[in-house]
DNA sequence: TGAAATCAGACTATTTCAGTCCTATTTCCT
DNA sequence: AGGAAATAGGACTGAAATAGTCTGATTTCA
């Protein structure tokens, strides 16, 4: 359950890359250096530039870069942008939509849930890119 | 990523109606009562009772029962119970072995994902079930 | 104008997970 | 003694999520 998925784990080595050239890189280069399929890269690329953390630059001489300092980037953010859910479980979800909870009436665990959720948010957002440097 | 397995979520019930029995149940009567499928919860209970958070007593008059204090059952101890892998990454294993990880040359963020990792179960051990009641 | 790059969608394959089924064993009660 | 009710455990199926691939369009620079 605790495992991440390719998606973030590939983002977080992208990240990383930039983080440490300090400029602009390819989808390519980076593939290349991290040993990581290329066509899933880009897709990942894309998600986040989505997110707005990072920017890109099309044509030939193109590529992706930082759109900020790798400290103010944190982990909770790389994986809202690369995964479907960030929730603990279905009962819960960010805009405090209970509807979506098949189990709504005999769920008895919801409220400790809301908690676990908010502390291990805690615990990915409390890192940053600058800490994989 | 971050989402609980089925297991998970109905072992966490499983342990709330066993500590708010105080006593005795059964399998079926913790399904009866969560809408839990029965077949499911049998296993998830079995997973339990392997990892030595409950006891379980075969017979007509059967069942089972928690072995320690809501409060000295944290849930990492839950989700180590019932799910495969426990680790952020392949990367990273419990015991220290290493060779797991296929990108072992390649994988630049081993390190910070070991810190990452001991994060989280900090956060998902810091609670217990005695806070599920 | 061509090469190299991002952008985007559809598609396939694989793995994981949830759930079911079947049988054996244990234990209590009549 | 025997049947009912419970746990124990393995094998299996179906569905859903994930990883990875393919194809084509667009942009930009030299």
């Amino acid at each position: 359950m605790l495992r991440l998925s390719k998606r973030v784990e590939y983002g977080l080595m992208a990240l990383q890359y930039l983080a440490k050239s300090g400029g602009v890189a390819t989808a390519r280069e980076i593939s290349d250096a991290g040993q990581i399929p290329y066509e899933l890269l880009a897709k990942v690329m894309q998600s986040l530039k989505h997110e707005g953390i990072i920017d890109s630059y099309q044509g030939v001489r193109g590529g992706y870069a930082l759109l900020f300092s790798p400290e103010s980037i944190n982990l909770a953010r790389v994986v809202r942008a690369l995964d479907e859910h960030t929730t603990i479980t279905e009962c819960i979800s960010p805009s405090g939509d209970h509807d979506a909870c098949q189990m709504l009436h005999t769920c008895t665990i919801k409220a400790p849930m809301n908690k676990l959720q908010q502390r291990m948010e805690e615990s990915i957002g409390s890192m940053t890119i600058a800490e994989l440097l």
